[in-house]
DNA sequence: GCCGTTTTCGGCCCGACTGTTTTCAGTCG
């Protein structure tokens, strides 16, 4: 899609604006930027089917973004643009995230001592030859050597399921603290993004002194950066950094809405504020030097005239206009989810144990915990030899311990229940590895991709669309394919897979596994918008990893999803039905 | 450059912190 490679050139040309001091236009490039990349249709399309007024209908394009685009649907480059770069020969990107400089001292950097990138800045500081500059300093050499070693080791941004379990750790340490009366974490985290930079606590304490010595000292810290009065700041022994923000009662649910965000989505807000004549920000909702709302954060949305906004919706994505208008969605829940049927019952490390039943039962327990109702075991195929992937003889004896267990449960007057199925490979021609006889024999058929993941566009799609149209696949795994920080999605046209979804009545598998979360939130929303049915699913390989559910239900919220969107929230009899 | 239940022109989010200044610009979240 060209919208990817579009919004990569606006948001460079909004930087290069902003080191040539133009006010408000980086803005404008900017929001562009953000729509265009996760912008559901192709722009090379709208303009294909409308020309320039139909791309002036793309909310924040206007007359000349069109041409822009225009242009560079036409001759693949944008002069306004690479006029700014023969003015700035610059690494811009590469420059701004150096901590502690933007477009104002790269201008200078420039043009006093022509640095261009990250190399030239490098040199330049150990050289000494920024402090002397005007306007910079020993303080600010010594920042910018500092950005530029974190960034050196900084690997990127940590996976939600990763920290997760450090996060709500500390959470609980702090929960048991008598002083403190309010606490919520905030940020990207609460916001369920796939991916975390840092993590923003609040709390509102009774013994602010008190609370911040408690937090330093928790044994997951490896240095303290600052501690004070309002705000202590750590780096914890796993590599990510903690803010705890301690706030005064009366702000603490603005203060949860600003430290929430996302930024987009509090820009939106205290425009509407504006608009009424407020102020927003992290201290409350005033009117003039007054008060009036800021406790909690549904007094703050409903002092904006809007419903209160679930925190996954936050992104300034159309949440605001649905709340206006009170069409907001009411999202699926944890609670609502009633089983788990992606769960491999052969561990890495008891791939060739005997004692399958046992392992089959420990899942069974761990769900049972869960209050889940029912467990899909849904095994590897032979095709995946490495993976011990099991063949039709397998599968059927399998589906005899499956139905003992079954059993010994009813006995127990148990009420639960083991459904059986399993994770099939879509082969490159999109037939399945497993006997169609077979498969007709389980409760329901997953089928993935596993093998030939770089193949081209039309291959790659007539694949995936062959298998929805097998009968016995009731469940594709892992959609796109990606891996979060490792591997992109698959190339294929994800707009006629939803269709075939459609048609086919094929689910589509929101797969929990944290550097899976696949389908994401975009793409959740955009089945949802089709009205494909989904399903949250772990695709645990040991049953700890059952508790991954949480981060599959945060991308559903993310997607707009609601319960009756996700078949795994049906109860067994319900569910069965559906896959007949 | 975009946009309009305040406007087709005149606006465009808010506050804290830092480091450089001597009242403030730049950066960050």
């Amino acid at each position: 899609m060209k919208n990817q490679e579009l919004a990569k050139i606006f948001f460079e040309i909004a930087d290069y604006l902003e080191i040539d001091g133009v006010s408000f236009k980086p803005y404008a490039y900017r929001k562009v930027a953000l729509l265009l990349e996760n912008y559901k249709e192709d722009v090379a399309e709208i303009y294909r089917n409308g020309g320039l007024k139909a791309l002036e209908e793309i909310p924040g394009v206007g007359e000349g973004i069109a041409k822009g685009i225009e242009e560079y649907l036409k001759t693949g480059r944008i002069k306004h643009f690479e006029d700014l770069k023969n003015k700035l020969p610059l690494k811009v990107d590469e420059l701004l995230k150096v901590e502690g400089i933007g477009p104002k001292k790269i201008k200078t950097l420039y043009q006093k001592l022509g640095i261009k990138d990250l190399k030239d800045l490098t040199k330049a500081v150990k050289a000494h030859k920024i402090a002397p500059l005007f306007g910079f300093g020993e303080k600010t050499e010594k920042n910018i050597v500092q950005g530029l070693e974190f960034l050196k080791q900084n690997k990127g941004r940590f996976l939600l399921g990763d920290i997760m379990p450090t996060v709500k750790e500390i959470i609980n340490s702090l929960k048991k603290q008598k002083e403190i009366k309010e606490i919520s974490v905030a940020g990207s985290v609460r916001r369920q993004k796939e991916t975390i930079g840092d993590i923003d606590i609040l709390v509102v304490s009774e013994n602010s002194k008190k609370t911040a010595d408690f937090f330093v000292n928790l044994p997951e810290v490896k240095k303290v950066w600052a501690e004070g009065l309002t705000k202590c700041s750590v780096r914890l022994k796993m590599g990510f950094d903690v803010d705890l923000r301690m706030v005064k009662k009366e702000s603490f649910g603005s203060a949860l809405q600003y430290f929430t965000g996302s930024k987009e989505h509090n820009i939106a807000t205290r425009k509407i504020a504006i608009t009424k004549g407020l102020k927003l920000s992290e201290y409350g909702i005033f009117k003039g030097n007054k008060q009036i709302a800021g406790k909690t954060e549904e007094d703050v949305y409903n002092v904006l005239g809007l419903s209160y906004i679930a925190p996954e919706l936050r992104e300034d994505d159309g949440e605001i206009k649905a709340a206006l208008n009170g069409f907001l969605p009411i999202l699926v829940e944890l609670k609502d989810i009633k089983g788990d049927l992606h769960c491999h019952s052969k561990p890495d490390e008891a791939r060739h144990s005997n004692n399958a039943e046992k392992l089959i039962e420990e899942i069974a327990q761990k769900a049972i915990d869960l209050e889940y109702e029912y467990i899909g075991i849904s095994d590897h195929t032979k095709f995946l030899k490495i993976d011990d992937g099991l063949d039709e003889k397998g599968l059927l004896k399998q589906h005899e311990i499956i139905e003992e267990i079954n059993n010994k449960l009813k006995k127990q007057g148990i009420k639960f229940i083991i459904l059986h199925g399993c994770e099939a490979n879509i082969l490159n021609d999109g037939s399945i590895d497993i006997k169609d006889e077979v498969l007709e024999k389980l409760d329901y058929v997953i089928a993935g991709v596993h093998s030939s993941m770089k193949m081209g566009q039309k291959e790659m799609t007539d694949r995936i669309v062959k298998a929805m149209q097998n009968p016995n696949v009731d469940i594709i795994s892992h959609p796109t394919g990606r891996l979060i920080n490792e591997r992109e999605e698959y190339q294929m046209d994800f707009e006629k897979i939803l269709e075939v979804a459609k048609e086919t009545g094929t689910v589509l598998e929101i797969n929990a596994t944290p550097k899976r979360l696949d389908l994401n939130g975009f793409n959740i929303r955009r089945a949802k918008a089709k009205g494909i049915k989904m399903i949250i699913n772990t695709d645990s390989h040991q049953k700890e990893h059952l508790s991954f559910m949480e981060y599959g239900v945060g991308q559903a919220r993310r997607g707009w999803a609601e319960k009756g969107d996700i078949i795994n929230t049906l109860s067994v009899e319900k569910l069965l039905d559906y896959f007949k």
